[in-house]
DNA sequence: TTGCTGACCGACG
DNA sequence: CCGTCGGCCAGCA
């Protein structure tokens, strides 16, 4: 797994770990990788990622607050939020509602 | 090689 | 409450 060498796979790792319905913050991955101040990479990995063949699951990825940032970046506004609602997670105003209830932590969960 | 930027986060004034 | 800055690592001109 050449990936998993960089900081980028260890992200990717993480993400696509996040189970069906569960959301995780880009901090809290970056916790997890042992770098809570590189929680900028975490995003910047996300966008390598849509240029990546492999399926990263980057809806799943939100900011602390549970908002929908990076939404812009899939092509369509609405695409994030549609994936989100599809996995029964309730999004409004480009924030997830009960986000605490669907926070998955890699730290804990790991 | 240097410098700027980036889907963040926390601290400071 | 809001604006600004530092820190972390990687990609690009």
């Amino acid at each position: 797994m050449k990936e998993n060498d960089s900081f980028f796979g260890q992200v990717y790792e993480v993400v696509k770990l996040i189970p069906y319905g569960r959301v995780t913050s880009y901090g809290a991955i970056a916790n997890y990788l042992g770098s809570k101040g590189s929680a900028r990479m975490v995003g910047w990995a996300m966008n390598a990622s849509l240029s990546s063949v492999v399926a990263i699951p980057a809806h799943r990825v939100v900011n602390r607050n549970g908002v929908l940032t990076g939404k812009h970046y899939f092509g369509s506004p609405d695409i994030m939020q549609q994936l989100l609602e599809n996995e029964g997670i309730n999004v409004e105003s480009d924030k997830i509602m009960n986000f605490e209830k669907y926070f998955w932590d890699p730290v804990k969960e790991l």
